[in-house]
DNA sequence: GTTCCTGCAAAATTTTTGCATCAGT
DNA sequence: ACTGATGCAAAAATTTTGCAGGAAC
């Protein structure tokens, strides 16, 4: 299956909210409105959300975060490794909750309208470890970025 | 083979910078000598160049271009298919040569010292197109980004 | 009460734009 | 001469940082 969108990733999430709540109050960490709000965020929308955007999300449902802190929360989870880090090719940096069991998907980007798709793949991924080991890196991760135009801006509609 | 520096790629950034050159040329558009200079450093380096770094290059060699007339060299030659347009993760647009031939490689990131390895890799791919054609998108570009420390940084050297 | 977190505002970066000047045709 | 290219400076957009006030433990 192309289209990431498991029923399972729904729990993986869940378990990931919890697992980076823990996280941070295990490090001495206290709890904060605008952490925790940040962390619901990303769990609740998995797939590549920029400061710009969370922050939009969260006034839209009364909580209003400022920019910095919502900055600093990315921060943090991303040093812990609870997040990863993506830029998508507009100049903008978006972050998606980076799952313990190493499950991930990529980004299909739409040029007309900025539209995210996400994807996974197995034999991609097989074909990136495979590269990987020839490379005299030590991979931390890896992130594949499609560019193109998705259905609906290619319609052949009004012309 | 994984890292891609071909001696072949040469003659096709040579030829890449002919095209280019004509390419502007033939768009009505002048000789300029920023735009020249701004070919002539993606000519010679091929891979990932910042527009600070392409600045850079140019006023080391004498040649001192506004930062401005850099971007709008980088800029035109996006738009005519000339250059591609990458974002390896640390907030700053890179630029390389889009060669007619379709070759093109990805790259490999150090985290520590930011060193940027290219590679490429026939069975990746073939693995992009299978999935590719599994997405409802029309694509134009594909790019992989794999993040890690590099055999310099990894060394267990004086630790 | 202490320590960390948050928000505002200011700063730092990267990229874009306006405008007067300069260069190619 | 005409038209587009260039450079400088100002503006815009994104991200980071400083600091005072507030919240968690």
């Amino acid at each position: 299956m192309a289209v990431a969108s498991d029923v399972s990733e729904a729990s993986d999430l869940s378990d990931w909210q919890t697992r980076a709540l823990g996280r941070l109050r295990g490090g001495g960490r206290r709890a904060g409105g605008a952490r925790d709000a940040v962390i619901s965020v990303l769990a609740r929308h998995d797939c590549a959300v920029s400061a710009q955007e969370a922050s939009e999300l969260l006034t839209g449902e009364g909580r209003e975060i400022g920019i910095a802190s919502v900055y600093r929360a990315f921060e943090t989870l991303h040093s812990l490794g609870l997040v990863r880090r993506l830029e998508l090719g507009d100049g903008v940096a978006r972050f998606e909750p980076a799952l313990p069991s190493g499950a991930h998907h990529h980004h299909a980007v739409c040029e007309i309208c900025g539209d995210v798709t996400p994807f996974d793949d197995e034999q991609l991924e097989a074909a990136m470890s495979s590269v990987e080991a020839t490379l005299p890196h030590q991979v931390s991760s890896h992130e594949v970025v499609i560019h193109g135009t998705c259905a609906g801006c290619a319609e052949p509609s009004a012309d």
